[in-house]
DNA sequence: ACACGCGGGACCGCCCGTTATT
DNA sequence: AATAACGGGCGGTCCCGCGTGT
């Protein structure tokens, strides 16, 4: 029991090195050796939790998933108005993507071409971390606003999904290059810029869009 | 004078070569035996042209600047309205992200982390290739559309680049797990939706968001 | 009790797997976990029984050895013609080499360079699996039929010996790339063969070469 | 030019140093850095004329052939008895293996199994280090004296062969424990024991077993 | 000037044989 | 007797540049 106690945590502080090297140098030019040296165990221990690179990436995957999924679900519990849930979601992921690094590194995986793999290496449920499943994510709550009669009219809860969809994509992207634009007040900016393409525009100041957090949440990891 | 031109053949091949590899594999994963191989040169023949891997990326870089520049120097001679000809100049970019192998490339290394490499090997200005290069273009723009009221009241030019930065940003990472989202219908989807948020909602139907081309450049390579 | 049966099954188990995976892939190719996994057992068990990879293979050189020991003590109660007994005995082998995995195992790994280890681990007798040994055993019996005037004038024991050590070993090899020649019709024919140059030439239609068994001894693994 | 005697000289180095290593530990456990270092050259030159470890032992093999081939067709254009012909080919092939290492080692990977390899890595004629191909070369001589009646009756052509691969195997076999057994001494006695199985019993005196060669050929490596 | 053959090192991911601890 | 962890070293192959033609 003790035994594997250990092991748990050797395999979190494995998890966790290998997203902080994901994060800073892609999938590709990661090394194992760096990995396993940050994590401060051998290589030996690296193969005994995980079979292989791609095998090490999708558990960075699941471990990203999981912690989205759980502010997913938190977000879900909001019986308030949808559409302000969606905006402290968003800033809810923000905070995930500035200060988490898993669910940074997570997402940075989750696409194939430019450092990521594409399709998940085990069969999971890793829809958190792609784009089409971000999109179902903020459907789901854009349908309860649309029904809420909350949306702007003529905009469908397909096209707003994928405008946040693409919103949301556009900022992981520059965050790669500048940290800043996940800070919460850029965000807040860039929510309230964009706010009136979802909602009548006379309705605006009916939302918060500066994110609900008086402070950041600090980094669990 | 002969063997000139012919190097700059070789020169060429090899840059549309490396423009594929590095577009298929990323800059890391994408090997210079490919790149000759594919560019049916010897890798002798490449070091002569570009000293190192990166500075071989680097030229993908410089050669996708030059199209995007020219694309905007067209741009800016447009004298009708500032926030059309921006939305004309959307188009036109995807059009380039979708079919010039080189334009894809270049944009994909111009980040570190994932598949790119973040700072120019060479200085060159490489503005056209960077997330604040584009602030920078579409701020232009919409100054000049700022200037003759089109805005929507409240939104300032520098919130206005940021959100079509974030937009484009997010159209460009999307379109590497899935390219279709730069189709000229996908951008024109989301143009339409984003539209309201730029300028008043009254004014949404003077402006045309589905692409100004009838028919879709070819690719030039 | 219960344990220490327990425990020699599962001894066996590795032994016999460890049999197969040797003679399928050679001493440096076979890896513990295909042994392990193969036995069913875990490799922290393969090293309870086995202090090393070495002393594994030693563990099926002696089962090897004992098999064909037991064989050559049966041949040895035989009275009959010293040269029919070793015709027989030499049946015997090739049906032991063809069927029991172990023995085909542990005479693969008795020799050095090609996959075996040569020297034994400890120090045991295994005399059974070197060539040497063959030797030794060979001559046991034709001395005895050399007694009885049986060998061909002009033929020493030592001379026999050799000679017959290198077709089995000659066999043997081939066996690695052609099972069939350890058949015991191509034994048989072998022996046909080769037999003038063991006996007088008007003695050889004396002799059985074609093998005492009607059928086929069964794989014990 | 000058390049490409270098570069053949590298090459050869390469082949002996990796017949050396190959014949000194079989297939799998030699390893390329020793082969490398052996031959005094680099890792990166190795790659460089040989894509794989396994195209190297293929190009060790082949070069065997070479050398065994040349040894045959010396053989086939000696016009005397055809029995005659095979024995001195057998002293001249034992003389090969035993004091050339390229030989050696082709020899030594050219069958599965346990240090070898099996099927060619390119497609080429490797028939000389194969036991098949030695039975079709043995055939080819035997057909040539059973014309000429030198074979003791009741014999064929098919199983002499088989009889004499079977003995070069054993020997083969048996060398890699005591070398000395393709000692000319060594292969001369074997020869004689065997004979009588070959030709008539009262032909035995008119063939010479002990080999051609009163010096051992050098090795040429 | 332009191109290439050839060779040099330096990793990397994999996986292996082995050992503590329980 | 099983889980967990350890280093080491394997084969592969990559990026790079010297020397040599053309």
């Amino acid at each position: 029991m003790a035994k594997q106690e250990r092991a748990e945590r050797t395999r979190q502080a494995v998890l966790l090195a290998a997203a902080h090297t994901f994060a800073d140098a892609g999938f590709e030019a990661a090394s194992l050796v760096d990995i396993s040296s940050r994590a401060g165990v051998s290589k030996g221990a690296l193969y005994f939790h995980f079979m292989s690179k791609h095998a090490l990436a999708d558990g960075v995957r699941v471990a990203a998933w999981r912690v989205i999924a759980s502010a997913l679900l938190r977000t879900r519990r909001d019986d308030g108005s949808g559409m302000q849930s969606l905006l402290n979601f968003a800033h809810e992921l923000a905070g995930l993507l500035r200060d988490d690094i898993v669910v940074r590194a997570g997402v940075q995986l989750g696409h194939p071409g430019p450092g990521g793999l594409g399709a998940p290496y085990s069969g999971g449920d890793l829809m958190g971390v792609t784009w089409r499943g971000w999109t179902v994510m903020m459907r789901r709550q854009l349908d309860r606003a649309s029904a809420a009669g909350e949306l702007r009219p003529g905009l469908g809860g397909r096209e707003a999904a994928e405008l946040l969809t693409t919103v949301a994509a556009g900022l992981v992207l520059r965050s790669w290059v500048d940290p800043t634009v996940l800070g919460r007040e850029a965000v807040g900016g860039v929510l309230t810029a964009v706010l009136p393409a979802l909602v009548p525009s006379d309705r605006c100041a009916d939302y918060r869009t500066e994110g609900p957090y008086p402070v950041d949440a600090p980094c669990p990891a």
